[in-house]
DNA sequence: TTTGCTGTGTGCGTTACCGCACGGAAGTTA
DNA sequence: TAACTTCCGTGCGGTAACGCACACAGCAAA
């Protein structure tokens, strides 16, 4: 049952950006999923019966390599969506979906997904819109996985993932960042001791706080700024005037918990 | 003028795999270009006015960063297209795009693509599942980029280009490759020391001659296949009969050669 | 209160790559 | 044929990250 602490759909920016008619038309399909820490939304490879909104939770895409190593390439948040590959074609895509902040998203199932795609408006434009972030986002990625030190690449990370809460609080621990960033975790941890130093974070064990945000910036790598900008450029966040959906008829679902 | 030479547009993938009507309609806007060695075709942040289709030139999309150092992040010939931003939404992208190996294209101004991407139809939706292999290929470099060699980039680096070639003679110094993977210009030459005292390939002062591939496979990490097989499942190679169009009318463009 | 588990700190040898400097070989121009 | 430019080979010291091993601290269950 949703509890007063139900998020809203237009949490999510783009379906905040959609206008009242297309809201009119789309939120009665949405469900809202509950995603929980660690959980994994999409198996590598699996077919995608969704796009999910997220509105709260972090997801990252990781790859897996042959011999289990994984990095990820991409962080969402409620700034975009999950499961492009819905709408672009591919059925499935050889990545993996893991939740890394837990909390929630709207998901819109397949069939409504094709309808809104074959009517060519609002939603496909932003759809593709955030495609096209994205694909900066993956290749900064890149550039920085060549280019730039662990601490740097650790700021970075941070950055990415407060930009998507509206706390300063991470539950994750430095061998779940390490996964994620694709080295050692004694490189984290060696990493974290010079922010905790340097009064930018503090920890202990698998919980992060961000006390100062600019630190973070100055110490990260340009790789940070180049995607906002870029993003920002892409999908202005320009909510429409708030919709009055009767959310609480919206039930919740819970992923069944797969661990990664 | 057009020489006995001149490439055929199905030489492209994405355009062969076109319906007959489809080329009906879109082949006479097509305009050949002449891609030389080294020229850069969008400057990062430059809006663009052209999709290009490579017959047989090979495209590099690179990101420069701050300090001037570059990383290549995507390589484009004959399978694909450049120009993605042009039906994705923003005009421009914060990359560059450098001509590896000389060639031609056929590029589709901005109007006809705009129009063609309202009709929904075929070219729409190659153009979004290219797009959908693009961004395996991105995340794929920046795994590499992560976990990966430099011999084993190389051979990954090397085979991609091979795969988007007749022959198997590239024309591109140390230099440039180091530019392309973003490592030093020693690092090259010691790999390529290596592929050479096994046996696949030879080379000297800018040209490098592929002489095993099974070997130059053998040699890299998985990354270049997990693309390829992406790729050929998300695009299969299906060209449609051909189809008599007047090639020869079709006038060619040199771009201003603008070097790197 | 002990036992155990999970998360973090640390030290050590190894490796891959970097930055730099220089030398030489293959072409190119005069 | 001589001077020059471009491209490639090599050596050397420095550094960042790796793999491994182990110690310890916080927390929970028995």
């Amino acid at each position: 049952m949703p509890t007063k602490t139900t998020p809203h759909p237009q949490q999510n920016h783009l379906l905040a950006a959609l206008s009242p008619e297309v809201q009119a038309r789309l939120f009665p399909h949405l469900e809202l999923v509950s995603l929980q820490l660690n959980s994994v939304m999409y198996e590598s490879g699996r077919p995608m019966r969704h796009v999910y909104f997220p509105t709260d939770a972090i997801v990252s895409l990781q790859y897996i390599m042959e011999n289990g190593a994984a990095t990820a390439i991409l962080v969402v948040g409620n700034e975009g969506l999950l499961g492009i590959s819905l709408f672009m074609g591919g059925a499935s895509t050889p990545n993996r979906s893991l939740v890394q902040s837990a909390g929630h998203a709207y998901r819109l199932p397949r069939p409504q997904v094709k309808e809104e795609f074959k009517r060519h408006g609002q939603l496909l434009q932003l759809m593709l819109r955030y495609t096209q972030a994205l694909i900066t986002q993956v290749a900064q990625t890149a550039v920085c996985n060549r280019h730039h030190s662990i601490d740097q690449q650790l700021c970075r990370w941070l950055l990415l993932s407060m930009d998507r809460l509206t706390h300063n609080n991470l539950s994750m621990t430095q061998e779940f960042m390490a996964n994620m960033l694709g080295v050692r975790r004694e490189g984290v941890t060696h990493a974290a001791i010079k922010l905790q130093q340097q009064g930018a974070i503090t920890y202990s064990r698998g919980h992060i706080k961000v006390l100062d945000r600019e630190q973070l910036e100055a110490l990260s790598c340009e790789c940070y700024e180049v995607v906002k900008k870029e993003t920002e450029l892409l999908l202005p966040y320009l909510p429409q005037r708030q919709v009055i959906t009767n959310v609480a008829a919206i039930p919740v679902v819970v992923l069944p918990t797969t661990k990664a």
